[in-house]
RNA sequence: GCCGGUGUAGCUCAGAUGGCCAGAGCAGCUGAUUUGUAAUCAGCGGGUCGGGGGUUCGAAUCCCUCCACCGGCUCCA
């Protein structure tokens, strides 16, 4: 036997024979870490821990604590459950089964049976007493015909039909206990690292995500390789519950819908209405620093428009039924660009005139489909934070990092520090159907963008196929405490708009050139960036976003006269407060008050009203002392300021 | 739109197997209380049991249908 060299993440080099596994290298470290390791990178691929290692290679061991260890270990836990449910229902076709961000998930096809939550329960127990067994997962390579002949047997449709996509001879087949599946791997060295499971819900899919596929039972689960990381990982889902918009829109009365308005068409509520109305304030103060022009448009306009942007083929199943009229079809508005065009183009524009910006937080309508909405997240009337720039070729640098500044300075004044920016690019195979058909203009405009990227240094990721119509976009994705990833905010270059709609500006050389268009919404739109909000401030809004700052609570009705001064004197500096005057006592109006979230509470009783103080109670944070009352606002205002200058 | 689930008072929820006037807590209103840092006490009002249709002597409960919401899938200019 030969002896081969095992590079190790520190640059240690180890000699070890060939065939060696990473799993004795582990051992030959340490047995602790040997214990926890669920599979290893070998010269960049992700491997079973168990499998022979034949020559020279980097290794690096994966555990629990590296993502390509919890995927192995929740790849191996779908195998796990897919063996479960094949001991209580014999027959079922199993589809695919990876890893995800959080658990794992099975497709099956069940056949006639409906399989419930119910049924969860008794599939989770088995698993654990597949775990205990202990299986080994045992990794075969297989023949293509072998494998075919071994899913006709099994008449499982689903794996012959990914069999057609894979090459002979780079097939691998695992088996634990008494279990087979066509599979890639890696898997964990066998079933005893799995020491808790929870199988989570059901739900539909189709069969490879395609619509007229047939529909397939999604079981998702999720495992651990401890107890408590389980009780943990339950616990935190919980906390996230606490923090779903729809619940704390409710309670904290912010939003509402009603049956006779409609699905997706959220009623804002005083309070929520405040919020609306500080995030215009805002952009309109943002964006006026920054030259943009503010304008309105009307939420309708005739079917030609559409026609002539472009929008009208792409999207007219999303966009509400149009409405016949004085013999011309009309359609609610379900974007705002064309109409801002057309004021770009209600008075000719020179050179001079560039960079033109305007801005409006216009309305818009979608008719998203009924199984789409989702609380304030998706939504079919929407108040989009727009704006369209229109620049020449020289400025769109300048432009287009201007704006890449703003998005960075709203997320800091809001605290979002989870994002990626994704940048979405054509597909040169769909030119002429989802995407206008010009291949040279595509490039150079992703060439622009990219590059801006770059030189900006923001950290982005290259998405292909994923563009606007009209040209590529930059699409902020965050993630809400529910763990859903959004796009909340849209950064999009268009070059083909300006064609349809003839938009030209006159050069210092007297010819007329097309400008191109920078559309963006750092904002995204109301519904969806409160949404947000809603989740990322868990209810808990900073000062200068709080519809109420202050509440102000009298021990007594005694001192509800006294309250009102205080009162007064809070609404001469602009602070927004109310006195609890209810006769209840202060435990009682201070419990409602951290309940309500209100950020401050002051209370008020013979001491303070005597002394011209006031006691600073902070929510969830407690009595903070008293100081006079100037003092109080002064230190709101000073808090305020330092949150918006960023 | 598709698969599965849910729908009882403003909110959170009880109401096996169909059977007296459909209940509780919170919130609301009225009164008493006048309170020192997370729930004072008493009384009162409030419900087409999501809508419609059916089965039955009798339906919140069983069946059909529509609507809305929830978990996903698909989609997201």
């Amino acid at each position: 036997m030969s002896n081969i060299n095992i590079t190790l993440p520190d640059g240690s080099v180890k000699q070890h024979e060939a065939g060696v596994t990473a799993m004795d290298v582990a051992m030959s470290i340490s047995e602790g870490l040997a214990r926890n390791v669920l599979s290893a990178k070998v010269n960049g691929e992700v491997w079973d821990a168990t499998r022979p290692i034949t020559t020279d290679a980097q290794l690096t061991l994966l555990t629990w604590n590296d993502d390509a260890g919890k995927n192995t270990m929740w790849h191996s836990s779908a195998h796990m459950m897919a063996e479960a449910l094949e001991f209580f229902y014999p027959g079922i076709k199993l589809a695919i089964g990876p890893p995800i961000e959080n658990g794992f998930y099975y497709d099956v096809d069940f056949g006639d049976y409906n399989f419930t939550e119910e049924d969860l329960q008794k599939v989770e127990k088995k698993m654990l007493e597949l775990a205990k067994a202990k299986n080994p997962f045992i990794r075969k390579e297989m023949p293509k015909a072998e494998a075919v002949a071994y899913f006709t047997e099994k008449n499982d449709p689903y794996k012959l039909e990914l069999l057609q996509d894979l090459e002979d001879g780079n097939i691998t087949f695992y088996t634990q206990g008494e279990f087979t599946d066509l599979c890639r791997g890696p898997h964990i060295p066998h079933t005893g690292y799995i020491k808790a499971a929870k199988l989570l819900s059901i739900a539909g899919a189709y069969w490879r995500g395609n619509e007229n596929n047939p529909m397939l039972t999604r079981i998702y689960g999720i495992t651990f390789p401890k107890s408590s990381d389980l009780t943990a990982y339950l616990e935190l889902l919980e906390e996230a519950k606490k923090r779903d918009h729809r619940k704390l829109g409710k309670e904290l009365e912010l939003f509402t819908f009603d049956d006779d308005i409609g699905p997706g068409l959220p009623l804002w509520l005083p309070n929520g209405a405040f919020l609306i109305e500080q995030l215009e304030w805002l952009a309109k103060e943002t964006e006026r620093k920054a030259g943009y022009h503010r304008v309105r448009t009307p939420h309708i306009a005739k079917e030609t428009l559409y026609l002539t942007s472009g929008h009208l083929p792409y999207y007219k199943d999303s966009m509400f039924p149009p409405m016949e009229m004085d013999g011309s079809t009309y359609y609610l508005k379900s974007m705002n660009c064309p109409h801002h065009h057309k004021i770009y183009d209600a008075s000719p524009k020179s050179y001079k005139d560039l960079p033109y910006r305007l801005a409006e937080y216009g309305t818009c309508y979608r008719y998203e489909k009924s199984g789409e909405l989702f609380g304030l997240m998706r939504v079919r009337s929407l108040q989009m934070n727009d704006a369209h720039i229109y620049c020449t070729k020289e400025q769109f640098e300048q432009e287009f990092k201007a704006v890449n500044d703003m998005y960075l300075k709203y997320f800091k004044i809001f605290g979002i520090d989870k994002y990626i920016m994704r940048f979405s690019t054509h597909d040169p195979a769909r030119l002429g159907k989802k995407y206008v058909d010009k291949p040279e203009l595509w490039k150079e405009t992703e060439d622009m963008v990219r590059n801006v990227l770059i030189s900006s240094g923001i950290p982005f990721k290259e998405v292909p196929d994923e563009a606007a119509f009209y040209g590529p976009k930059i699409d902020v994705q965050v993630y809400s405490a529910i763990g859903k990833e959004f796009t909340l905010a849209t950064n999009q270059v268009d070059f083909s708009q300006p064609l349809s709609f003839n938009l030209t500006y006159t050069t210092p050389e007297n010819e007329q050139k097309h400008p191109i268009i920078i559309h963006r919404a750092p904002l995204g739109t109301h519904e969806r960036f409160i949404g947000f909000l809603i989740e990322h401030y868990a209810g808990k809004f900073p000062l200068w976003l709080a519809p109420l700052q202050v509440k102000i609570l009298p021990i007594s009705e005694k001192f509800n006269e006294g309250c009102k001064k205080i009162l007064q004197s809070l609404e001469n500096y602009d602070i927004r407060a109310s006195i609890d005057d209810r006769s209840e006592k202060i435990g009682k109006k201070i419990r409602d008050a951290e309940l309500s979230k209100v950020p401050l509470m002051i209370v008020i009783g013979e001491k303070e009203l005597e002394e011209g103080l006031v006691s600073v109670r902070k929510q969830g944070e407690g009595d903070q002392g008293t100081m006079p009352v100037e003092q109080f606002a002064e230190a709101i205002q000073r808090e305020i300021k330092e949150l918006l200058s960023v």
